[in-house]
RNA sequence: GGGUGGUUAGUUCAGAGGUAGAACGCUUCCUUGACACGGAAGAGGUCAGAAGUUCGAUUCUUCUAUCACCCACCA
């Protein structure tokens, strides 16, 4: 005889404090978290998707780790050795931009301090905010191997950052060059392409009147329409029409490009115009990118300030004119607009043109403009020296491991998203003008220019080894140290023995609004590296949005801050809810409301092991088979199933659907049915015998449920683990529940349902009746159709319809015929002997009323059954029991029809 | 211009080729001995519209409308 302590003196209301605490510390003290390289056991491993330290956790972060959490702690209790590896992001330009936001409060600009002092700062700030994150992490229940915690600019990190830098150097992947980058002139540095954020507006469209040189008369004579392209004044001289929506850019103009195949121009081509506002004469040349349906059909060719007309310069060898500055400001080649800033420029230049009789005409039109996906700030297309990674050749291993199935993207249909982004990638610009971040490992020699790369700091150039070199001032891009999160934090470039057991990680959790920014970065490196993709699954979640479906932030006071949810309801029920309401493919609407439901659900929850502990003895009783009831074989059975589904869906990465099956099963089949049709036994009314085996299927019960659990709502099952007098042995280290064969009574579960039925049926003629709660019924006769079980395990459970029902006799009249499975026993009609009071008790016409509108609506879905019986296809053609259900609708609604009149007719006489 | 996802109860959302479900809200009743953070009963739906496939479509196909998002271009 086993026994166990038990805890019978639970609070009667559940409150997560004290226990969340508790708990945590306990199993950060027993190491449960550590992970374990073990040759014994699989390897399970997550990277976290490392939060940037620019300020606390958001809820979408809460959601990102439960589900991570969730998946870790299934996998420990299925026997893995798991890795979660925590961390956090130095986030390069938005950690700059926080920090300088902080220091101009004080009136204090990054220029001010310096590069060393501002990054001293920077390093202040990422103190306090990164052990905020990590304690909002513990506090959420995150179950990460702290001692392993890395940041993206730590010191092996940055190793690892300069050896990649330089092996790709090496390779010819990385290089520098001048080109067009996406240029914010408020952070002073370029961006990435993904970097810029569009957005349509309102603009102006520019015709700018261009003179030609020496221009024979046009024979299209005088006066042409604008739009022609070409217009002549009075004086006889010629324009070339070019539209433009930035006028501050044309005394950058090297020369007109129009479609070699165009008519309209063709007899221009070779000629020369006049740049307006300048004395400069620049080429009409032709190229292909000319749209010639677009505009005038000639367009000017700015080299400098605009990535289009960088490519036709390079082309056709073209000077390039920067005639604004990087701070966005007009330069020394500006002429009279110098010092001017883009916005000033553009209107000047404009009223200049309209006095000298240069500009045609203005039309609005709308275009979408870059900003800055940190400061908002208009990106400016801006003539640099950076650097860039060559993508090409590294994107094309991305897609084939994805195609052959090396990783599997869940939802599939990112795929798509992922491909189409790969097969058309453009070079990335590394490089940053900022202070925060991996410094580039490249030295410039002052003497002969060459540029040095290594991965330690050399002391000489290593072409004409001077000792006059500097380190580029540049940083690189925030996403070159995250894409190599999966490795980097193994130890890499070191041959370390947790590279070997866990890389590569087994599933990469994180939100669709970073799949290029980081999750494809991190396949083309970890390829590219360490010979193998950087995770096996990639699992893809909507993002959280208010309730009202618009994006939470700061600025529009939206934002549901995880710790002050915490705080109200409990880390489970914050769990839980972000459980739940994960569905894969859509955006995910959170409010407290929501939240405060799971929170209820942690105090059903808390309060049935609290029933079940007051109705249980120290001693384990055997369950003997032959004395369970319906009930009994019905909780049983459910409780085995849960054991299977719960673990396939985990495993297919639908929590959603496992949280709600976990919330309908503990609510709906353990309290409102089990626990109350168990009371009569566990009370003694059935014999000991009946208790004992009660008792025994109450624990079975709890024991395979709260491991279930476990994963969602950690801290509470733990609590009530050990109430249950398990704390021998951690909840957290238990194994997951197999389902057991002996205890699946597949009959149990249609039987279970007939009952169901039969008692909600009553229930409703009880209520329909105003028969009040209190008072027992003597007699009820039960019709059920079209065959009642016939088994004696539910002529047994007929006790319970009266107990449940609170009626003394209940009979139960059917065909007793043979007792089929399926659902098409689930029809069930009931009557039982309740007389109609009449007068003080019932509103009489309201009755009739109600019963007039249910016979119509009753006839009405017989109607729709008879008809479809009445089609011989349907009859002939459809499955038997298909049109079996049919017929019983028929007879069921007929009968039901008849009662109502019944009713109906008595109320009338009275 | 290319692509993706959505349109189901008052609201937010699940769902599935064959009786439309949940949560919250609403109505009526119940302080019943685990739980009022509870229990029972109920009202509320042409499943966006049209056509097609099928014995049968809210579910599959196509089209339309509409909303949201992503990518590209924008002289």
């Amino acid at each position: 005889m086993t026994t166990k302590k038990r805890n019978r003196d639970l609070e009667k209301s559940y409150s997560p404090d004290n226990i969340e605490k508790k708990w945590y510390e306990a199993w950060l003290e027993n190491g449960l978290f550590n992970a374990e390289i073990n040759p014994e056991s699989k390897a399970f491993s997550i990277v976290i998707p490392p939060p940037n330290v620019t300020g606390s956790l958001h809820v979408g972060h809460a959601f990102d780790h439960t589900f991570q959490d969730i998946m870790c702690r299934t996998k420990r209790m299925e026997g893995y050795s798991v890795l979660w590896l925590p961390g956090t992001d130095h986030a390069g330009i938005a950690t700059q931009n926080v920090v300088e936001k902080d220091l101009a409060k004080q009136k204090i600009s990054r220029y001010d301090l310096g590069r060393e002092e501002f990054v001293k700062k920077v390093w202040e700030w990422k103190k306090i905010y990164g052990s905020i994150i990590i304690e909002q992490m513990t506090r959420l229940g995150n179950s990460c191997d702290w001692r392993r915690e890395r940041f993206t600019l730590d010191e092996g990190l940055s190793r690892a950052v300069r050896a990649v830098f330089v092996r790709l150097y090496k390779k010819g992947l990385i290089y520098r060059g001048k080109y067009i980058v996406n240029w914010c002139p408020r952070c002073a540095t370029a961006i990435s392409d993904l970097e810029v954020e569009y957005e349509e507006s309102q603009g102006n469209f520019y015709y700018v009147k261009y003179p030609i040189i020496n221009s024979a008369p046009c024979e299209g004579g005088e006066g042409q329409p604008a739009g022609e392209g070409v217009v002549s004044s009075n004086s006889g001289e010629e324009f070339l029409i070019v539209a433009t929506t930035r006028p501050e850019t044309i005394i950058g103009d090297v020369a007109i490009a129009v479609h070699p195949r165009s008519e309209k121009y063709k007899h221009l081509i070779g000629r020369h115009v006049r740049v307006p506002l300048t004395d400069r004469e620049i080429p009409i040349i032709q190229d292909n990118m000319v749209d010639p349906e677009f505009g005038t059909g000639c367009v000017k060719i700015t080299p400098a300030h605009d990535p289009n007309d960088f490519l036709v310069g390079l082309n056709h060898n073209l000077e390039q004119i920067q005639v604004i500055d990087s701070q966005g400001v007009m330069n020394e080649n500006a002429g009279k607009y110098k010092g001017m800033t883009i916005a000033q420029a553009r209107e000047e230049s404009v009223k200049d043109l309209e006095e000298l009789g240069l500009l045609l005409k203005t039309e609005k039109i709308t275009h979408s403009v870059g900003h800055c996906q940190r400061c908002g700030t208009t990106v400016e297309p801006y003539l640099s020296e950076q650097w860039f990674v060559k993508t090409k050749p590294l994107a094309e291993r991305g897609v084939q491991a994805v195609k052959d199935g090396r990783i599997k993207w869940t939802p599939e249909q990112w795929e798509k998203t992922y491909f189409n982004w790969m097969e058309n990638i453009r070079d990335w610009c590394i490089s940053r003008q900022l202070w925060w971040g991996h410094r580039i490992p490249a030295w410039i020699c002052d003497d002969c220019g060459h540029i040095t790369v290594a991965e330690n700091d050399p002391t000489e150039c290593e072409h004409c080894h001077s000792k006059n070199i500097k380190q580029e001032s540049d940083v690189l891009d925030t996403w070159f140290s995250s894409a190599l999160w999966p490795f980097s934090t193994m130890g890499w470039p070191d041959d370390k023995p947790e590279l070997k057991y866990f890389y590569p990680t087994s599933l990469m959790v994180t939100g669709f609004d970073i799949i290029f920014f980081w999750v494809a970065r991190m396949i083309m490196m970890g390829l590219e590296f360490m010979d193998d993709v950087p995770f096996r699954d990639v699992y893809i979640h909507s993002l959280i949005r208010d309730e009202h479906g618009k994006k939470m932030s700061k600025t529009k006071g939206n934002v549901i801050d995880p710790l002050i949810m915490i705080d109200k309801y409990g880390a489970d029920a914050l769990r839980m809810t972000l459980a739940a309401l994960s569905v894969q493919g859509r955006d995910i609407l959170l409010s407290s409301t929501r939240i405060e439901t799971y929170r209820f659900f942690m105090n059903k929850l808390w309060n049935a092991a609290r029933f079940a502990l007051m109705n249980l003895d120290d001693e384990v009783h055997e369950i003997d088979i032959n004395q369970l009831h319906l009930h009994d074989k019905f909780i049983l059975t459910r409780t085995q199933e849960m054991a299977k589904r719960v673990r396939e869906l985990i495993d297919s990465y639908d929590i959603g659907t496992a949280a709600r099956g976990l919330y309908d099963f503990v609510w709906g089949d353990l309290c409102d049915w089990y626990l109350e049709m168990s009371k009569p036994a566990l009370k003694g009314d059935e014999g000991e015998e009946r208790r004992k085996t009660t008792a025994g299927v109450l624990e079975e019960v709890f024991k395979t449920t709260l491991p279930l659990l476990h994963p969602f709502i950690p801290f509470i099952t733990e609590e009530l683990w050990a109430a249950f007098g398990y704390g021998d042995e951690f909840l957290m280290r238990t194994a997951w529940p197999e389902a057991k064969s002996e205890y699946i009574f597949e009959e149990s579960l249609s039987e279970m349902k007939v009952l169901q039925d039969t008692v909600r049926a009553l229930r409703n003629l009880r209520a329909e009746a105003h028969v009040a709660p209190q008072q027992w019924l003597n007699k009820a006769v039960i019709k059920i159709e079209p065959a009642a079980p016939a088994s004696k395990i539910f002529d047994a459970a007929l006790n319970q319809i009266s107990n449940l029902c609170r009626v003394r006799e209940v009979l139960l009249e059917s065909p007793k015929g043979e007792w089929t499975h399926g659902p098409s026993l689930s029809t069930v009609t009931t009557e039982a002997e309740i007389k109609l009071p009449v007068g003080d008790v019932l509103d009489v016409p309201k009755e009739i009323a109600r019963l007039e509108s249910d016979i119509v609506s009753i006839e009405k879905d017989v109607a729709k059954s008879k008809a479809r019986l009445e089609k011989s296809d349907f009859v002939s053609r459809a499955p038997a029991e298909v049109v079996e259900k049919e017929r019983g609708k028929v007879q069921a609604g007929e009968s039901q029809i008849q009662r109502l009149q019944e009713n109906l007719k008595s109320l009338k006489e009275n």
